[in-house]
DNA sequence: CATCGGTGGTGCGAAATCGATCCGGCTCGA
DNA sequence: TCGAGCCGGATCGATTTCGCACCACCGATG
């Protein structure tokens, strides 16, 4: 095998036109090139230059592999140039994962900001439903609702956010017809799959018939805000839905906590750090709207 | 500026997941590869690893370089063959590859001819069982048995051999004591990972109890010359040995089609064109043997 | 629980590489 | 004609690199 090094050296070499110009323009030794070509040559077993008095000259081999020899220094330069500094910069890809609720609702103005604060930084918005996987590297920051921290991947970075709560909602005319003693059947609505929780039933209004089901949470906040009925939803959604009124009688609970995860080497990326920082920064913001603590319209 | 020859020790990590592998495989020191992957990552400014416990696995970033160091590697390999290909001298190294079976006990006295006829020829035989890899110029030539057309490789170029035949066959001894109404067990002695054919379960002599398992080819045909049972061979290699005899009532069936494989430039060789019109001019000979047409001793 | 085979990482002495220097040959122009 | 300024090549001591022998760690396994 040869040493790919050297071929560095045949193009210093072929293009200089003499041992001691490539040396110079090698910012080495002239016998070093001297013997690197001879490495080479010696290994390929063919003779790529000419020994004249006045330099060194490409033979017809020497032109073959000249091309070649091309080819490879365009590959490292495209390379270096792809690469360098590619993680101490600030420059290049960041790609977030999050539920699509919270980037719909909640955060995709923050992110819109940290765009326009870093131009140079390439987003990539991963909200498509299911969990990315950090660790193939799908993604370069999740931001997640925990349930129970015990459930955290033992590999991954975390960094703890602000809790979140859920509350009980229906919408405002419905409440205000359900006062005025009309009669139609108010059901509870819920995702596909989920069923409707304990602390949920408790409240003033009582729902009647079969449950009206939905196959993702944006169905099911249009489904509610239509005066379909009932439904748990996260407060920082609802609460910041003129339309939708908590249920009398219902009481808040807590969905999870927030957790910033990052993995292993990203994690030391300006980006990440960056990224990190500006947004645990705005979701502690957020807190007393996330803890559904901020109804100041109500 | 980078060092060349770092790339391709990074090519080595990337496919072999850890840096002990890259080290066995390009025949250096494991702290060697750790080394030179460490200067590269610090030169490019970029870590292209993540340095798992289990092994070095890609970030990103490495992704990226990868993409790249295989184009290096892609123009590395035809300037090795080119300069090669132009080599007309007859003097000079010739790497053959060839299946186990195929080189101890059919061609060995053929290439033992040709490196008489030129003993300016370096010869190297390949015969570890995987095969090597043309395109890499791990070997010049490469001969095979090809079991479908189709799935020779379209960038190699093909010379059509002799078709192969196996058959089945057991022990002389055994089939005589078989037939003297001997009870032992008669068993059926295969490689592991290879079940047994149909086309051969069709013999007079029935086996009985579990198959006999071997590692390997050699330790198969050990078996059967000591009367273990019955197994399927190639007919040049059992019809050649006067301790085994076809299972009567069993036909021959086509193993495949030898193939003489060269590649792109060093094609045009003077070494290798004297060596694959030789070894096609005897696997022309040996036809009827491989055929299973030469039993003038049975 | 001990063991075993795999991983990355680290000093240290040996070995290979490099750089400085010198030398001889060639060319060209004063 | 002769010396300046190139060139490639050889030598030798300094420097870098490499291989070896370890270590700690992790996961599977008995």
């Amino acid at each position: 095998m040869i040493d790919w090094d050297d071929v560095r050296y045949f193009l210093a070499v072929a293009r200089g036109g003499s041992v001691r110009a490539a040396a110079e323009r090698l910012g080495v030794n002239h016998s070093t090139v001297l013997r690197r070509i001879a490495q080479l040559e010696q290994r390929l077993g063919a003779q790529m230059f000419e020994k004249l008095p006045s330099g060194y000259r490409l033979t017809a081999a020497g032109e073959e592999v000249l091309e070649l020899a091309n080819q490879m220094e365009a590959s490292s330069h495209l390379l270096e140039t792809r690469v360098f500094g590619r993680d101490q910069s600030v420059r290049g890809l960041l790609r977030v994962t999050l539920a699509p609720t919270l980037a719909t609702h909640l955060i995709m103005p923050d992110l819109a900001d940290f765009a326009r604060l870093h131009p140079d930084i390439e987003m990539e918005i991963l909200s498509s439903g299911e969990l990315a996987n950090l660790t193939n590297r799908e993604a370069d920051v999740a931001i997640r609702v925990v349930y129970d921290r015990k459930t955290l991947p033992l590999n991954l970075h975390g960094l703890k956010g602000p809790e979140l709560f859920g509350g009980v909602y229906m919408s405002r005319d419905r409440l205000a017809a359900w006062r005025a003693g009309a009669s139609d059947p108010i059901r509870w609505i819920v995702i596909s799959g989920h069923g409707i929780p304990d602390w949920a039933r408790e409240g003033e209004v009582r729902t009647t018939g079969e449950a009206f089901r939905t196959t993702d949470g944006e169905a099911q906040i249009a489904a509610v805000r239509q005066g379909m009925g009932i439904t748990t939803l996260p407060c920082f959604i609802a609460d910041a839905d003129p339309l939708l009124v908590r249920v009398p009688g219902t009481d808040l609970h807590m969905y999870g906590t927030l957790w910033l995860l990052t993995q292993g080497e990203t994690r030391k990326t300006k980006r990440v750090r960056l990224f990190t920082e500006f947004i645990s920064r705005r979701l502690a913001a957020y807190a007393p709207l996330l803890a559904g603590l901020s109804l100041s319209r109500d």
